[in-house]
DNA sequence: ATTGTAGCTGCAACTGTTTGCAGGAGGAAG
DNA sequence: CTTCCTCCTGCAAACAGTTGCAGCTACAAT
């Protein structure tokens, strides 16, 4: 992983220190295969060293996530997910009923960013999105069902 | 108020109830002039009404979030933000490195929407957007600070 | 007016995330 | 190699938001 290095770098030319515990963390996130909970990160971390602090993890996903080297977002399931985000940028549709989700390609998000860096001259951070709505077929049963969409009944609610 | 009415009526039609609690949280939030914080919608309602419990503030505003009602945002502050959709819809553009928030107007959104529809026949919910990000002015002082970007200090951090 | 029931309330306990603080360690400078 | 200063860590306590539960209440039916 000679990649490492390179994060390793960007940290500290931004005056962060390398610490062991942040290689952990460092490690934990780029090793998965997608999105990450804190809980699941500390639980990797763990297997290294057992006196990491739940409140270690946050600050360093907070270092991460102000570098744009992780991206944290909030799917609904009452826990923040974290990306890195060297893999392809994209985002998510999350259907508020059924919970299914889909990927959205990143192009759907750069027209926006230009519009808005064009008439506002604000650079949005768009790094990942979760797009809550309906999905296809959920708008269907809705309909179907009269429109009074009280449709089914889920384990969680507006978690 | 006898739009409070039309409100009344949009609950009852969905098999919610009307109770007083309901009623005295809809009032604080339609006759606030913008987003409130869950607790300023508390102390509101506690002028009237001193044993309202934070639980029935939060699951009110989860009815209220699912019917369309009130909008719920993610603005940064460590809390969210709640506002009565009726008003016209808008989103934020928030700095994070000065925290100015300013407006943005529905209709970059409506584009967004209308192609997720079109390519993934999902029905997005876009009540209300916060975007992050650099305004113009942070990144002319992220460019003249020679890319290093450590600029300015500021008493919050990642809430 | 009475009854029945689905849905709401307050309480207390809990989860996920953040923060203040005192001590500890990275790493630049000497 | 030591010194120093800044940043980082772990702990404990706090905060925002959620959930299970037992009892209560709105409201439709009678």
């Amino acid at each position: 992983m000679s990649c490492e290095r390179a994060t390793a770098e960007t940290l500290k030319q931004s005056g962060q220190r390398l610490t062991p515990q942040r290689l952990m963390i460092l490690s934990a996130i780029r090793h998965a295969g997608g999105h990450m909970s804190a809980a699941q990160i500390m639980e990797q971390v763990k297997e290294s060293y057992a006196y990491i602090d739940v409140s270690t993890v946050y600050r360093t996903l907070g270092v991460l996530k102000r570098m744009h080297l992780v991206s944290e977002t909030d799917m609904g399931l009452g826990e923040y997910r974290y990306e890195w985000v060297e893999r392809m940028r994209h985002h998510h549709l999350i259907c508020r009923e059924c919970d299914n989700v889909s990927l959205l390609d990143d192009s759907f998000l750069t027209g926006l960013a230009a519009d808005i860096l064009d008439d506002h001259g604000f650079r949005a951070d768009i790094d990942h999105f979760a797009i809550f709505g309906l999905c296809e077929e959920c708008q269907r049963s809705a309909d179907t069902s009269g429109g009074k969409a009280n449709g089914k009944a889920k384990g969680k609610e507006g978690a």
